[in-house]
DNA sequence: AAACAACAAATTGTCGACAATATAACTTGA
DNA sequence: TCAAGTTATATTGTCGACAATTTGTTGTTT
């Protein structure tokens, strides 16, 4: 059962490893949940071989996490190992937003502008309000890593951190977020970028976060409560 | 020609993984060489499969970079790369700081306090500088990481940075650095977390850390104008 | 009935062999 | 002599099978 387009790709560890992480992500493998070599092998169609391998990608990545002699289980969500990733992206991000006041070249910003008010366009006219939410933020914030320029900065943040945040993204509805004020949030950053002020932008991504942070904690307590009800 | 001792661990491919770290940390495997599966596998006594593993987990280590059917390389380190991991750590690192004045208890305290006593007299003594340079500011840097509480924040930094991070101060022999001048400067991100002042704590580690990553980057100038002569 | 021991089944870890790809060596033509 | 094309070699990617370990089951004993 084929269940994903297969992405043409050099090697079956890499495709594997790629439909793994969407289909953890995803929750279409539930948290929790054991990670079966010869069932997935079947799945896929492939032999065990390369399916370790993407498996101990996956473990890199933190999505996984494997006892030798027993096998490899998706990470359980829950609040402290959020409120600790959250706080590692404070970091990160913060330093990210630091670097692009000085190195992020005039175009960029403009386009960065646009970007947000076509959002604010979006919600002036109270349509697509999920858009904005969910791939409008993540655009912000991966364009603002990018000009970094900081090659390490970027890929562990793109490449390793973000699957995990997406997860918790995913798996708390949040409708506690209120896209106007993230808004105007971003706005704040944008023109501290723009007057290159390091200091402010990172003040003020690392607050973003932090609020980001702090209602996705309510979400999940919430969550948390009506599950055990 | 098992060249190091094979340290027991419960799996093949952990043992390697970790005799490969040591092996690239400390230029036993030069930097930039092909890592050759046949080659290494019949140098350790084992099959391909765990070897290939290890080399997966070592390129989430950013050790190695992997081209498909192509194979796998050690990095070469440059200083571009170098300053991009510092950057990072003082971000990592400033926040560890900040979280450890907040979260570590008082005997933990005391026992840094004792330990940056036992530098001060090795250094009183003029003995045995090498040793306050490399093993103890590692000490230091490490408990304060694991002070913070940060699960997620102590992985990274103690198990995917550390190991590059090592690399880096190995292969530059870092005589430039002031051990007198390194020790006050741990005193007083010290005295900042013993007050539970986060901020300060934060912006000593930053400091510190970014002037380590200058004076590595004098000494790889340095070098690299040596060789270039 | 509960706890323990012995056994059985299934899963993970490891291996050697084959297929696919890339690199090196060689040949041919201008 | 050099360039391009072709063959040969070596290395990586993948597979199926076996060994080692864990987990689940059954049976025995107190």
């Amino acid at each position: 059962m084929n269940n994903l387009i297969s992405i043409k790709s050099a090697t079956l560890s890499e495709d594997i490893a790629q439909q793994l992480t969407n289909a953890i992500v995803q929750g279409h493998i539930p948290q929790g949940s054991k990670i079966s070599e010869p069932e997935l092998a079947k799945q896929y169609g492939i032999s065990r071989g390369p399916l370790r391998e993407a498996i101990v990608k996956l473990e890199g990545l933190g999505l996984v996490t494997r006892t030798a002699n027993v096998g490899a289980r998706v990470i359980q969500l829950n609040t402290q190992d959020m409120l600790d990733t959250f706080t590692m992206r404070e970091a990160l991000e913060g330093m990210a937003a630091r670097l692009a006041a000085t190195t992020m070249p005039a175009d960029e910003i403009n386009n960065l502008y646009a970007l947000l008010d076509k959002h604010q366009a979006h919600l002036d006219a109270n349509q697509d309000e999920h858009y904005v939410q969910q791939g409008g933020n993540d655009d912000f914030h991966l364009r603002i890593i990018h000009a970094s320029g900081n090659a390490k900065l970027i890929r562990l943040l793109t490449e390793e951190l973000y699957a995990v945040i997406r997860m918790y993204r995913r798996h708390t509805s949040d409708q506690r977020s209120d896209p106007r004020q993230a808004l105007r949030e971003h706005k704040a950053i944008l023109d501290a970028i723009a007057n290159h002020e390091g200091d402010l932008a990172e003040l003020l991504m690392r607050r973003h976060i932090s609020r980001a942070s702090k209602l996705l904690e309510q979400a999940m307590h919430q969550a948390a409560s009506a599950a055990s009800r």
